[in-house]
DNA sequence: CAGTGGTCTAGACCACACT
DNA sequence: GTGTGGTCTAGACCACTGC
């Protein structure tokens, strides 16, 4: 017996209540409906990073659908990088700590070798604070005019050479007992840490990237002379449904790295 | 009554004799060789550009398998962007002829409002000219150094404002023909004039990003003052089987539009 | 209406990992 | 061997397109 077909209004996020909801009765196919399900469990932590899901003849069983139809929303799932398929072993929550996926969202690469040749990057936390945010950030993160807001700037350095400088706000609330130590003294990936310490997911991310000049305290910072290139990289990323949680601004050096990307 | 499961060498394009073969038996799924020989049809030009494929049915016939393998082996292709699936029409090859997909590759967008609202960019060639590939550009575009290579370069306006400049290299054989005059006269994509003219479609490109500083003949044909940086973006356009088939470096202003990426 | 792709099912078997 | 995901099949039905 399968679950009824509950018309799901489909990503009306925010929709103008201008649009005509036309003839378009919804229709949602059952394989998303599971999706829709094993995303929600994903979202509750039922299911942590790193854990395995149950397996799919277990799930099928659960939704009172066939393995078949499990199977084509896990792939969904797998495609978009929240759920890891190993043959043999089982179906696993993603997580940014695992050596495989670590800085999935970092494209800059060294022009020659790669990450591995280079090493692990010299973190130094520059700064740490609160503040209020401002009517635009606010605006991004999708909270109000004034909520608290954490602010931390640091650098990146690789063979000792300062590479990257960024500057981020994530949202006071989730975010509530970060400091410059826990940063500092914890090794590896940002989004590890925001993963174990805070419950947060980073599932998907934008950036909007251009060429700036640096200015002086960049300079400074970064040990850079008079009118150097920058790259500038402004991402926000996003939790479960699309919930942002941070946005990041950083400015890479692009004399002996390059930003890569795959064109599909 | 399936074919049998030739054992593939899967993807050993210039392996180095000293890889050990190992006991891996090359086990290649039946929907995966389905997919490489649609693949063939597809670059032998059985199927065109903006033309329908066979039906599922049909396929599934020609090459006695199940409609199911057939189905999965157009997924793969459809989610490569190679084929275009169409509910109730049939399955299309992907083409850069169409208003939908037009500009595929291109990821600069104004910060406000989108390529809609900005319209069509106007259109300048520079240079056009025919020369011998260095050793570098050779090792590129797969040629042997001092083959013929065609060089353009072309500025790229929108709303009258200079905002791309280019430079564009190509292997001299396949695109024989090609003049500034013909550059000119087309109206549309050029990767859909090289679709339509010459038979070349491009699938995939790569693309490594860096922040420079205009140089002196950079300011003049895009009427920019000392020291704006520019957005450098070099790109290696592929067909099928991966063969390179473009270089291209482009600079894009960044102080009206940005490169946007989404990561997933 | 017929033809196309899209969904769903149920069952069989294969490849891989652990024990 | 047992359990996992991965492949393949065959058939039924649904949704969309165009005649």
């Amino acid at each position: 017996m399968a679950p009824m077909n509950l018309p799901l209004t489909p990503t009306d996020a925010a929709s103008p209540a201008v649009q005509a909801p036309a003839v378009t009765p919804a229709f949602s196919p059952l394989y998303q409906q599971i999706k829709g399900l094993i995303l929600q469990s994903l979202q509750s932590s039922e299911w942590k990073p790193g854990e395995s899901i149950p397996s799919e003849m277990e799930l099928a069983a659960r939704y009172r659908v066939s393995q078949g139809t499990v199977r084509k929303a896990i792939d969904e799932l797998a495609s978009d990088h929240l759920l890891i398929r190993k043959q043999g072993k089982g179906t696993f929550v993603a997580t940014h700590a695992e050596h495989q996926v670590q800085y999935r969202f970092l494209k800059l690469v060294p022009d020659q070798g790669d990450l591995n040749t280079e090493g692990p990057a010299q973190r130094q936390i520059v700064d740490c604070k609160r503040l209020r945010a401002s009517a635009d950030m606010a605006r991004v993160l999708a909270l109000r005019t004034g909520d608290a807001v954490l602010q931390v700037r640091r650098v990146l350095s690789f063979a000792g050479v300062p590479t990257i400088l960024e500057d981020l706000w994530l949202p006071g609330a989730p975010f509530k007992g970060l400091t410059a130590e826990r940063l500092t003294a914890y090794h590896g990936p940002m989004y590890a840490l925001f993963e174990t310490e805070f419950g947060v997911q980073m599932v998907r991310a934008e950036e909007k990237i251009r060429a700036v000049l640096a200015d002086k305290s960049q300079r400074e910072l970064m040990q850079l002379p008079n009118n150097t290139p920058l790259l500038s990289v402004e991402r926000v990323a996003y939790t479960y449904n699309n919930t942002p949680m941070e946005l990041r601004r950083g400015f890479y050096r692009t004399d002996t790295h390059h930003y890569h990307n795959a064109l599909n």
